[in-house]
DNA sequence: TTTATTTTGAGAACATGTTCGCAAAACAGC
DNA sequence: GCTGTTTTGCGAACATGTTCTCAAAATAAA
């Protein structure tokens, strides 16, 4: 999983972009503007290359992203991890979300096929945490996977949903209301609720999920342990 | 938030094609020929109709698909639910998971600003169903939409990453080895499970986390009660 | 040295989502 | 009935992701 070395001189011409500018490049265009400026066209021309130069180094735009995305967590270090087993998959977990929470952009690619999978060791490091600490507490392997699935889904959606939401300006919200003015005979709590759902929403109750997840799905300790 | 009808006639040039009438036929085309199919230009042609002209009555493609999901929402039943609020709040979550998830396209949307927001009062209903159990399992308000939204982030992550990996196919597994091959110094556990990670994560795992979630955030009954 | 092979770079070309400007079709006021 | 206003339909046009085709630049074989 790690990048292999280029063994020997190759056949062919020689590049003279290479994958790693192409990502570094990316980079700096999408932290800079957003990942929305980031066109193939503009990072092209920001590298001096054609468009379709970029196509023989990345598979698509949205192979791209990964590729960015992981350069950044390469870097992201782990955080100090406690010695109970328990404490240690919430720590993890909600680092997990700190990290892609921190970049807007991650949103686009967190759930593309196989994510986890394309990642370089150094960035799933934290899967590794999780994966041992609930051993560790007892689980099999397979209960392992189970917990770290059920976390994984949580962590995107609430990444998810809070990247998209961020977006929300005055106007959308009068168009869109959200849920006030809902029928209070057919949706009473919803109605009841109404306007102060975003304020309520707003809150970060993350960690709260993950440590009913973690004490759900992780063997109850030994009584009196 | 029910449709508002054409309380008088409107002032200028009468539209020949509505709102509903484009979102019939765009739900005709995703469920005939698959979301990726339905093109604005296929659309507008399958109507009869210049492609800018949908514009006029929806605001872009995103929308579009929210009102298809919103349709199809608005017509599926609710579950038979259990009488206790905890039993009730799981089969509510499970059954929203099954909804979204019988329909792969939902997947793109899913996510957009303010989803829930959008829809019908129909099509909400599960939310309810999820809010006035947990009100009755002793919730204040506040309790309650932290737990739909535990439960609501556990569901959107699940939908999206089922749906986007259905796509795999053989070339790109050989291509992309996911957590098989991994370091086993850096990465014991990972390394340990290696090629079984796709079987073990094919199992339907996510009532588990759902009742987890539920435990977790939902007040402890009085005991003995 | 010449020729075949392989890999890269680049611009043209295509489909798509979306915006713009304009003509058409209704109503309101005169 | 005529004029101004408002809303709709539509085709042209634009930016974007992506593919295709071909020339360039290297190595391997002859």
């Amino acid at each position: 999983m790690s990048r292999a070395q280029p063994e020997t001189r190759r056949r062919g011409r020689p590049s003279t972009t290479s994958r790693a500018e192409i990502v570094a490049a990316a980079r700096r265009l999408i932290e800079d503007e957003g990942a929305e400026r980031l066109t193939l066209r503009r990072l092209a021309t920001a590298m001096g290359v054609g468009p379709s130069t970029l196509y023989r180094h990345v598979r698509d735009r949205e192979d791209l992203l990964v590729l960015v995305l992981d350069d950044f967590l390469q870097q992201v270090p782990l955080p100090d991890l406690p010695r109970a087993p328990r404490e240690r998959v919430v720590v993890a977990a909600v680092a997990m979300r700190d990290a892609l929470a921190s970049r807007p952009w991650a949103a686009d690619v967190l759930a593309v096929d196989g994510f986890l999978g394309r990642l370089d060791d150094a960035s799933v490091r934290l899967v590794e945490v999780v994966l041992a600490a609930a051993v560790e507490a007892g689980c099999s392997s397979e209960q392992a996977v189970d917990l770290f699935r059920a976390l994984w889904s949580h962590c995107v959606g609430e990444v998810l949903i809070r990247a998209r939401s961020r977006t929300t300006t005055r106007e959308e919200r009068a168009r869109y209301p959200g849920f006030a003015s809902r029928d209070p005979r057919l949706l009473p709590r919803l109605a009841e609720i109404g306007t102060r759902w975003p304020h309520i929403a707003a809150r970060d109750t993350y960690a709260a999920g993950v440590r009913a997840l973690v004490d759900g799905m992780l063997p109850r300790p030994a009584d009196g342990a």
